[in-house]
DNA sequence: CATGCGTCCTGCAAGC
DNA sequence: TGCTTGCAGGACGCAT
């Protein structure tokens, strides 16, 4: 599913390509994929010029001059791709810019979104790579799970369930703890986990668990250096103990109980 | 206000 | 082999 590195992925690579471009409009194939009537949208969209392509957590920002945002969300299997070589059936959109360029929305479970709105409007924490992370963790007092924590994107953005369980993995960390039962130096140690795997998947242009695919449809190279995510069953690589799986904020947390002791 | 669960949706895999 | 069932999950709406 695409996290932080994975929208940064697609962000880096198509902000050039829409950075100074006008918006034309958009084509609806799967029409609840928008929040508003697709002729409202392109009504206030058509002619204006894209200032900036954005990554704000999960959600890519259009930011179009003199008018709100087109905020796109891949929640988990959405995809922007610049040919047109995927499944007919899993096409949603087709969005056209004025200069002859395009590109296509591919979305195999439909829960991906586009609107038209203000990015301001949306209730979004901290971004997951910023400096002050670190602080926000401290000075939150919580007894809620670290897991559910980092999952809020109404206090972390960008974080979701494969960067999570991996980021508690390298720390060392049950994901039940409640965070106000973690020392100052067990979230300096997750804080930097967290900062190193989004940083080296970023590098690795994202992670491929099945769906996830770039806009010239290349699979993310991460998914080999994951130790922990969906290995429930298997052996831990540090300690050979059998990795159990658990629910935790209503996902599937892998954990290994010898190396992830609960407080 | 905070918390927690149901909902959206399809593909895949396990089980019988 | 072919069917059914359940699981995967991000954000949001709604109920408590």
């Amino acid at each position: 599913m695409p996290e932080l590195p994975e929208v940064e992925t697609i962000v880096n690579q198509l902000s050039p390509l829409v950075k100074g471009k006008t918006f034309e409009n958009i084509n609806v194939i799967h029409k609840s994929i928008l929040n508003i009537p697709e002729e409202d949208f392109n009504e206030k969209c058509q002619g204006k010029k894209i200032l900036d392509l954005k990554r704000r957590g999960k959600f890519i920002v259009f930011n179009l001059k003199n008018a709100l945002d087109i905020v796109i969300h891949l929640r988990m299997t959405g995809m922007i791709s610049l040919k047109k070589s995927l499944k007919e059936k899993h096409l949603s959109a087709i969005i056209n810019f004025k200069e002859n360029f395009k590109f296509y929305f591919y979305d195999i479970r439909k829960f991906a979104k586009i609107e038209y709105l203000s990015i301001n409007d949306k209730s979004i924490g901290r971004e997951a790579l910023s400096e002050d992370l670190l602080s926000t963790l401290l000075n939150l007092d919580s007894n809620k799970a670290i897991k559910a924590i980092l999952l809020d994107q109404t206090i972390i953005a960008g974080l979701g369930n494969i960067y999570c369980d991996e980021a508690l993995f390298q720390a060392k960390i049950h994901p039940l703890t409640p965070l106000n039962k973690l020392s100052k130096n067990e979230l300096i140690i997750l804080h930097d986990s967290i900062k190193k795997l989004l940083l080296k998947s970023i590098k690795l242009k994202g992670c491929t668990i099945s769906d996830f695919r770039d806009i010239y449809g290349e699979k993310g190279n991460f998914a080999k250096e994951l130790k922990i995510y969906g290995k429930n069953g298997k052996e831990c690589f540090i300690c050979s103990n059998k990795i159990e799986k658990i629910k935790v904020a209503g996902r599937s947390s892998s954990f290994c109980p010898k190396c992830q002791n609960q407080k």
